[in-house]
DNA sequence: TGCAACTTTGGTATCGATTGCAATATCATA
DNA sequence: TATGATATTGCAATCGATACCAAAGTTGCA
């Protein structure tokens, strides 16, 4: 059914159905009704193709999430889908994974769909590749990522202050004893890296010399535990934990708890991400919440006002917030 | 940039630079060279609202979410979005929420889309008004309903025998000797009623002839804490419950460790979902696991073949498997 | 050289809407 | 009844692609 069907068999011109369907002023009103009740008969609904083709604007924003195993951040995306769906948006999500290749798929695909805007969720877009696709083939939409920001006049940053966050979980451990810490480490994202820096200032500022241990490990339960037990074994000092997600630190508190260790007396840890992980296991974890929804919302919020030809500002960082529990 | 811009350019017609940027055959090396060449250099992308205008057909599914506080139905969101961006798809994703007058309007905003397919996920969706939505504005295009089915030709149904697998619960409570058992429903959506389904004919197999002990909770940890006492206190008899979902059994179990019960031996319970709850609880808890995951994906599947014009099955039922933990 | 066969290219209609302008109808007033 | 003002309506161009068909160009062979 389309527009023509209607005004053919309602004896009128395509033009004054458009008028009834976009409910303007002009068409008489029996004209209209007669109109009406035929759209309704019909069940016509607009080609909203054609009307984005014509009106060079659809309605339609693009997320890009990048790792769907973190609650917060898909979570964070439907956060922006619903904030955008109160205003008749549409979102395409694409679930694009770490690489980079796929997400410069992924911004040529929206390209191609004409998408208004755009929110990536992840520090994983933080990379050239990334920064190149956006400046060939979205250089005239706005941009918002969570957890990251590119250097270019139409991308917005929204990101948790990572860095300082770690910075204040070294100060948390010292204040409560726990001098000689660690940190492990699951991969090198630029997320990874500033928490990594954060620990290293962490400790200079508590007057720490040595160089700071830092340990790699398998993102799973089991390359936690290995690694704690590995990290104890060569350094048997060591009194303090900071694992770089969660899900590491709960792999990591069994092997403490298994090795016989008292926590959080003779040992602590933290994790980060303040997510399930943090809040189900036993010992419950003490966090580092990125608020990644706040951040989501407030990327959502920001290309809102981007769409809506007002102003947003061009990188916002946030400050984490430590959620103690039972491990320190 | 258009298709023209590039033709005016290259002094060809834009059907030329349209057989190239199609990879049609009839275009002389050097003409092709020479487009390929100001394509790449201007980053065109072809604008796929007019490109689907004529096509009739824009490669766009629609998914929607019923209840995005259940990480499985997130997740099962993104399994069919990551099959569907294999394919060269796009997904329009809404989360609706449980009630119907959100998810008519969702219906109507694909079809306007001319979306070319639509999974649905949740129980939620198995509603007259979603079948009237249906069956006005999206009675040309196949539907499959993740955990719920229509009546209708085009509409496909892959779903966990919830009852059947509540049943099996009942059993493996009372083959661990528990015999007086209780359900704690937390809201009657299709899905919970075919749970307490479930429950009671697990019983009358079982050979009990009194009438089912069902009490209601809150969604919240404190609903299912305060109702499990409560259940306790008119029915000290009882010594297995079943929960409606892992979350209610997470704040019930911490009620019955409150009031000093053992578990599993003096009262055994189990939750629904297979979720983080049940996972990361504390006794770890037996839970019913609707496959949610693999039942998105084989919705997916559907729908992949029915949009290749092939067959698929109207309904298909999948069992539901116990994964027993520390309550039972 | 002439003609058929094939390759390459362009013209034009089309998809389903919107929109400015022109044309017509309606009405009030002189 | 004539006139101008206003209310309705339709025409035709447009958005950016695709696709069929015709036209032009090229090649091979008699």
């Amino acid at each position: 059914m389309t527009i023509y069907d209607i005004a053919k068999e309602a004896g009128v011109s395509a033009s004054t159905v458009s008028r009834v369907v976009n409910n303007k002023p002009g068409v008489h009103p029996s004209t209209k009704e007669k109109i009406e009740k035929l759209l309704k008969k019909y069940h016509y609904s607009p080609n909203e193709m054609a009307r984005g083709l014509i009106k060079q604007s659809n309605h339609m924003i693009g997320i890009l999430v990048a790792d769907i195993r973190n609650v917060h951040y898909t979570d964070g995306a439907y956060t922006v889908e619903k904030e955008f769906a109160k205003l008749g948006y549409c979102c395409i999500i694409f679930n694009t994974g770490s690489g980079s290749a796929e997400k410069t798929e992924y911004i040529q695909v929206l390209s191609k769909r004409r998408v208004e805007g755009v929110v990536m969720i992840g520090s994983t877009f933080q990379t050239k590749e990334v920064e190149e696709a956006v400046s060939q083939f979205m250089s005239e939409i706005p941009i918002v990522i969570v957890n990251g920001y590119l250097e270019l006049p139409n991308v917005y940053g929204v990101l948790a202050d990572e860095c300082a966050g770690v910075s204040t979980l070294v100060d948390l451990l010292f204040s409560k004893g726990h001098t000689r810490l660690a940190f492990v480490n699951n991969c090198y994202t630029p997320s990874n890296l500033l928490k990594i820096k954060g620990f290293e200032e962490g400790l200079e500022r508590q007057g720490v010399k040595e160089k700071a241990v830092v340990y790699d490990a398998e993102t799973t339960l089991e390359g936690a535990y290995e690694v704690t037990k590995k990290l104890l074994r060569e350094h048997p000092e060591i009194d303090g934990i900071i694992y770089s997600v969660d899900l590491l630190a709960s792999g990591g508190g069994r092997a403490l708890l298994d090795m016989g260790y008292h926590v959080p007396d003779q040992i602590a840890y933290t994790g980060i991400d303040n997510s399930v992980y943090a809040e189900f296991s036993t010992p419950k974890i003490t966090s580092l919440d990125n608020k990644l929804l706040e951040l989501s919302m407030m990327a959502a919020r920001f290309l809102v006002d981007l769409l809506g030809g007002g102003k947003a500002t061009k990188k916002v960082m946030v400050f984490s917030a430590i959620v103690e529990r039972e491990t320190t």
